[in-house]
DNA sequence: TTTTCTGACGTTAACGCTATCAGAGCCCCA
DNA sequence: TGGGGCTCTGATAGCGTTAACGTCAGAAAA
C-alpha cells in the first residue's frame, strides 16, 4: 500500500454525499450525460436514459440544484414579497403564483415584510442572492435602495395590488382610490350623506392610505362644502375584535353618521357584529361598507357591501406574465406587452349598505 | 499586444456579473476577506469591513447565495411544505415558523401538495435539491418514498398538525381524535342525544379523517348502541357557501339530529347562517360545532363553539425546534430533547352549542 | 465511394464562493 | 528577550454542476 496511491481523502466535511458523478459510475455513463437526463431526458437514447434512472434510484440521488444554479446561472427559482401571510387575501395570491409557476418546473421563495418599508430592502437583497429567475412584490411604494436593487437584479420583476404611475418593469392590480370613489358614490346614490371613515391603517400599508385618500377626494368633490369625516383607528389593530372599538369611536365622534366607511372587510364584519351585537340596527341606522369581499362577507348577517378584489386573479397573471418574461433568453427581453394590468374591482352591494 | 497575454474572454453568458472578485478588487483586499465580512462581519477589522461596505455600495454587490450554498454546503434556507396556503390556518404556521427562522438569517421555501398525497413526494424531492438545512411539513402520513427521501436528507424534520405513533423526526401537533372526543363530550354533557357528523373531507386531508374517527368512537362509546350519524359531505368543498347544502343533507337524512358537528369553522359557520338565514332556532333547534376557532367564530352571531388549535404556535415551534437541531454541527446531532411536543387544543364553548 | 449531417455521448473548463491552513504583525508575561 | 498566544488577512483547493465544444458512429445525400 503505497502512500501516493492512497485515495485522496476529502479532508472537508461533506454533508450526505452522493452526486452526479456517483450516479454516473453507477449507470456507466458520463455525468454529461446524467444532467442531460435530468434536464432534457428527451435527448438521451431511452435505454441510457433507463440506466441512469435505475442508478439514481439505486443510489438515492438527489439533484443538487444549488450546483446546477451555479454552473447554468438559472435558478428555476422565482422569488415573492408580500405584507405578511397571515392576511388571507396575500396568502391567496401567493397560492395562486405559485400554482402558476410551479406548473412550469418553477420553484417559489416568500418573504414577508410585515409592512415595513425599511425591513423590504434587505430582504430583497437576501431573496436576489438567491439569484431567483424573477421576482413578484405586493406594492408599488418601495425605497430608492429598493428599487434601484430591483432594476438591476436583471430579472423580470411584477408589482402587484398597486397601480403606480412608474413601474418598476410591470404591474398588475387595480385602483384603490377609484374603488373606494365607487363605495362613496354608492353610499350617496342611497340616500347616505353623514360618512365616516374609520379605516384601520397600518404603517406601511400604502393601499389602506390610498382607500383613505380616495374617500377624501370622493367626499369632497360630492360634498364640497363638508369636512370628510375621519376618524383615527391608527393604534386599533385589523382584527374583528377591535371593530367594537372603532364603532364606539365613530359613535362619539360623529353621533350624527349615516354610514361608516372601514378599509378592510375585517374591521367592517367586527363593526357591524358589534352593532348587531348592541342592537344598533344596520341598515337602518348606519350603512356599512367593507373592502376586499372575503368569504364570509356574503354570509354574515347582514351580509356586507363591499369591493371585490380578483386576489387570485393577480397571483395568476403575475406568474404568467413572470413566466413568459423569464422564457425570454436573457438580454433578449421583449419590450413589448403592456407595463400595466388593470385587473380591475367590482362594488358588490348587499344587505349592509 | 501579444496573443498569450490578452485577458481570457468568458466565451460563456454571464447574467449581471458583478462579483465578490471585484468588490475585493475594488477594495484592495482578498475575496477571502470580503466573504468574512459578508459572513462574520466581527471577524475583520473595523476600517477593513469599511472598505468592503463601501466598495459593495459602490459596485451594487449581491451576494451570490447559490455559490455559496455550494462552497459551505449550508444553505440558510428552511423548507415547508403545507397542503395549501389557501387556508388561513396553514398560513398562519408559515408564517410564524418563518417569523423565527428568518430572525435567524434563513430563508423560506414553500411547497404546497394541494392535499394529494401523490405531489408530495415529487415536492419533497426536488425541495431538498436546495439543500435545505431543515425541513418543515404539515402532517405525518406519507407515502413509504416520502419517508425515504426525508429520511435520507441527513437534515432535521419536523411533522407539524398531526400526532403519529411513529414521526420521522419530531413532530409537534395535537390529538385531533381527542379534540372530537371533548366536542362529543360537551354535547352529550349538555343533552344532545343525536348528533351527525356533516364534516367536508377532501380527499388527502387526513386531518379531517381522524376527526371523523374521533367522532364515531366517541359515539360509541357513549351511546354504545346506537349507529353514529354521520353525513356524506365529501362531494362539497370547503367553503360557507356549501354550508347550505350540509344543513339540508342533515336535515332530510336526519330530521331528529339535535347536534350538527362539523370539521370544520368554515363550513359550521355556513351551516349556523343558513340555519339563521332560514329561520332556524341555534342552539335552540341544533347545536353546531365547528374546528379551528377562525377569527369569526367567536363574533358571528351566534357565536361558534369550536376547538382552538395552536396554529402559530405549531409554527413558532417548529422553527424554534428547527433552529436548534440545525444549530447541531452535522453528524453530531442531538438525539435528546422529545419527540413528540403535543401542543394541545381547548374546547372553546359558545353560543351555538 | 466520398461527403455531409445528425444524434448520442464525453471532455474540459468554468460558475462564484468558502474551508482550511498558513503567515504576518502585535501584545503580554515570564 | 523570547516565545506563546492573540487578531487579522491571504493563497489554495475545492464544492457539484452545466455550457461549450469535441468526438464518433452510422444514416443520408451526392
Amino acid at each position: 500500500m503505497s502512500e501516493t496511491k492512497a485515495p485522496r481523502r476529502k479532508a472537508r466535511a461533506r454533508r450526505a454525499g452522493v452526486t452526479m458523478a456517483d450516479v454516473a459510475a453507477e449507470a456507466g455513463v458520463s455525468m454529461q450525460t446524467v444532467s442531460r437526463a435530468l434536464r432534457e431526458p428527451r435527448t438521451v437514447a431511452p435505454e441510457t436514459l433507463e440506466l441512469i434512472t435505475a442508478a439514481i434510484r439505486k443510489t438515492h440521488y438527489v439533484h443538487n440544484l444549488a450546483a446546477s444554479v451555479l454552473a447554468s446561472s438559472r435558478s428555476m427559482t422565482v422569488a415573492a414579497i408580500i405584507p405578511t401571510l397571515s392576511t388571507s387575501v396575500f396568502a391567496e395570491t401567493i397560492q395562486s403564483l405559485s400554482d402558476v409557476v410551479v406548473a412550469k418546473g418553477y420553484q417559489l421563495f416568500v418573504g414577508n415584510t410585515d409592512y415595513r418599508l425599511d425591513r423590504e430592502e434587505d430582504l430583497i437583497r437576501s431573496l436576489l442572492g438567491r439569484r431567483p429567475d424573477g421576482l413578484f412584490i405586493v406594492g408599488t411604494r418601495h425605497t430608492r435602495g429598493a428599487v434601484s436593487l430591483m432594476k438591476r437584479a436583471g430579472i423580470p420583476v411584477v408589482e402587484g395590488w398597486d397601480l403606480s404611475r412608474r413601474p418598476i418593469d410591470r404591474q398588475i392590480g387595480f385602483s384603490n382610490t377609484d374603488a373606494m370613489d365607487a363605495i362613496v358614490r354608492h353610499l350617496a346614490e342611497t340616500g347616505r350623506r353623514r360618512l365616516v371613515f374609520a379605516g384601520v391603517l397600518r404603517a406601511g400599508d400604502s393601499r389602506a392610505r390610498m382607500r383613505r385618500d380616495g374617500f377624501v377626494a370622493a367626499s369632497e368633490r360630492i360634498w364640497p362644502d363638508e369636512t370628510p369625516r375621519l376618524v383615527d383607528c391608527s393604534d386599533l389593530a385589523l382584527t374583528m375584535e377591535d371593530g367594537g372599538a372603532v364603532l364606539e369611536r365613530v359613535e362619539r365622534e360623529h353621533p350624527d353618521a349615516d354610514a361608516i366607511v372601514l378599509s378592510s372587510d375585517i374591521t367592517a364584519a367586527g363593526v357591524l357584529l358589534a352593532a348587531m351585537r348592541r342592537g344598533i340596527a344596520v341598515p337602518g341606522r348606519f350603512a356599512i361598507t367593507g373592502f376586499g369581499d372575503f368569504e364570509f362577507a356574503r354570509h354574515i348577517i347582514p351580509s356586507l357591501t363591499t369591493i371585490a378584489v380578483p386576489t387570485r386573479r393577480i397571483g395568476a397573471e403575475a406568474g404568467r406574465l413572470l413566466l413568459d418574461l423569464m422564457s425570454d433568453a436573457a438580454g433578449t427581453r421583449r419590450e413589448d406587452g403592456p407595463k400595466t394590468i388593470d385587473v380591475g374591482f367590482e362594488l358588490i352591494v348587499r344587505e349592509s349598505g
